[in-house]
DNA sequence: CAGTATCCATGCCGATACTG
DNA sequence: CAGTATCGGCATGGATACTG
């Protein structure tokens, strides 16, 4: 970690993982890699109904390591989708909760898991005759 | 969409990475499992509009590679998002399109990119203080 | 043109141990 | 309780070469 450096923080196009504004896809990407990986919706839709401590979102969330859930957090603190608050207690309490701009992330969680819901079914179908029809091909593991 | 099958697919954990039904999450990760990789969505986002050759897929979309294309194209192929259709000529073509399945998935990626469009300035600022204000902390290479 | 096949780098993520 | 530090596996994805 080092921390003794006094130098600067640039930071340019941090935003801006694609070259050209024109075409409609950057923006989407920009979403999808806050909240595509594999942590940080959960956190969201834990935190949609109320704040929580930190033990109590790793319970909330199945499978999710300390590690992650620090690291997810503090992205999400990052990016001001939610606000972290420490009482100076102790033993020390933490909580977690969304900020307005996370709250307006609920809705297009929502959207997607109605999506996910509905099309699920069709989805699994398809898969199922895919994989009939190439028995031999294997997708995952390629 | 022709439900002309007897037989119930069991389809045995495929579909559930996580293990109880009653908790919201898991629709979601399931969509972000799907579209949340590096490429899918801006496949569909290329295809929305209108069928395309391999080739033009990899023109449209900048900087795939052959290989990725080919992986991103076969399981959009798998989940019945994308139809893939081969002609038997010399040289040979094949042309992609959206399913109804996967045309019902450019709704929600619009309005990712929306919320995208609309939040990236906060996002952008809240960054921008976040690192102000944790100069020697370093989220990204942790 | 539309792929496969192979090799390899990165980095996400999990497990574990330790701290204020 | 709420973290940090370290190590290591494994999947994702890029580069390159080859094929029908």
């Amino acid at each position: 970690m080092s921390p003794t450096h006094t130098e600067v923080t640039v930071a340019p196009a941090d935003l801006d993982p694609c070259g050209h504004e024109d075409h409609p896809d950057c923006g989407i990407r920009d979403v999808l890699d806050r909240i595509g990986d594999k942590w940080s919706v959960l956190v969201i839709v834990e935190l949609a109904s109320e704040p929580r401590r930190f033990r109590e979102l790793q319970r909330a969330i199945d499978g999710i390591s300390q590690r992650m859930l620090t690291l997810t957090v503090r992205r999400l603190e990052r990016d001001g989708l939610v606000l972290r608050t420490v009482y100076p207690t102790v033993p020390p309490k933490v909580d977690y909760r969304l900020t307005a701009t996370g709250a307006s992330l609920t809705h297009l969680v929502k959207t997607l898991a109605d999506w996910s819901v509905t099309h699920r079914p069709v989805i699994a179908e398809a898969r199922h005759q895919y994989d009939q029809a190439h028995p031999d091909l294997d997708i995952r593991s390629a």
